[in-house]
DNA sequence: GCATAGTTCAAACGGACGTTTGAATGAGAG
DNA sequence: CTCTCATTCAAACGTCCGTTTGAACTATGC
């Protein structure tokens, strides 16, 4: 039989929480989903990686696609949060400029996830690949899960931009969506160099140079 | 016994070149791969939307992925060599700026493709999918055809723009290729718009500005 | 006519897939 | 201890996958 450790034995051991079948099954599915994508991952190389039964997959879940969508609300949770605390800060503030709305959605997909630990890189990258998953049912589940706060940026940047059009701002957008996800999947072999925090710095630099005359009247 | 007709009839049919099985399969496979994805789409499927069988794959191909490799050789040629072509023109009349150089780089993958007739959409999302696959070695098929021109291109930027450092010139030439491929492929819900020539002058424009200031010391 | 090379065909190959089943195992409550 | 319920397990389900086979068809040259 399988040792499994278990939650916060009385020994004089130091406790150590370990992963659940279920937390394992998630950080797997995120590592390779995130690498061969929805796909070209089977449910047989995940359970095997995350040593469990194949069938705790549907026990846990209920089937693969399930699965991929408790990953990325995991995921995208504390991202999402982290967005809504800048936003209502800067908007308790007062009327924010565009960079200021700019840092403030690019730095949680980025920073906050390619910073802690081990984990961060194969999560932005799990997040990266989901976005641009090239079955469309996969891309809504993204989209589906970071919608809302996504929508408030939209708004602050139009009101940060009365200059330009509506058009103009959205193509803008969309544009940042589609280049943090592009840094987050590092889909284009870009190393993600010596310090994240720089790689947030330039992205933030290019997009605020691009909004302020990537517009055409 | 189905029919088919055959080119060069010497009736007085008009002649129409009707298109080889090899044909339509890359036709198909265009249109397919680049909905859902090269792990997504089944040889079945394919052969069956061709109206050939499925051993026709492998007889004028080999494999699924050599039928890929060959989609995308043909679908890039006319890209590169126009780009190829443009750049010669260019360096022929002395040191072209980066926004001509951006110009020369971003029509040919987006207009060439968005405008002739009703294949131009799905050769274009073909791409940007493929260029955006979550399988690197599909990636690096694309890259295969596409690096030697891409190379020459990067390089005139770097020559156009002896202010920026190479990283940053190399930065914002990734962001290039990223946004290139996600206007192309149109994963991110964007419409192609009225005017697909509106889009490329808007994507240049986004991409000057961000050139211009878009790096950091 | 026959021979030949190129192409298409139905059928089958072994294997991998997501999912389901029903029994075995585990810890906690009474 | 016994009962209960959540979890894990090996095994099998039917389906679809990419690939291969060998025969049948087609057109062309002799």
């Amino acid at each position: 039989m399988p040792e499994r450790a278990v939650a916060g034995g009385k020994e004089n051991s130091v406790e150590i929480p370990v992963e659940s079948t279920r937390e394992r099954l998630l950080n797997i599915a995120e590592q390779r989903f995130g690498e061969g994508g929805y796909e070209g991952t089977s449910l047989r190389a995940i359970t095997v990686a995350a040593a469990a039964n194949i069938a705790a997959v549907n026990y846990h879940f209920g089937s693969k696609e399930a699965l991929l969508r408790a990953a990325v609300a995991r995921a995208m949770a504390p991202v999402n949060t982290e967005r809504r605390r800048r936003l209502d800060q800067l908007e308790a503030k007062g009327d924010p400029a565009a960079e200021q709305l700019i840092r403030a959605f690019i730095e949680p997909g980025l920073d906050l996830v390619l910073r802690r630990g081990e984990r961060g890189p194969v999560v932005a990258r799990f997040i990266g690949r989901v976005a641009f998953d090239p079955s469309q049912r996969i891309r809504e589940l993204y989209a589906a899960e970071s919608d809302p706060v996504e929508a408030r940026y939209l708004a602050a940047l139009q009101a940060a931009l009365p200059r330009s059009t509506p058009e103009a701002v959205a193509f803008g957008y969309v544009n940042m969506l589609g280049l943090l996800a592009l840094h987050q999947s590092q889909a284009l072999g870009l190393e993600v160099g010596e310090d994240p925090a720089k790689l947030a710095e330039n992205l933030i630099a290019f997009l605020v140079a691009a909004f302020d005359r990537g517009l055409r009247d």
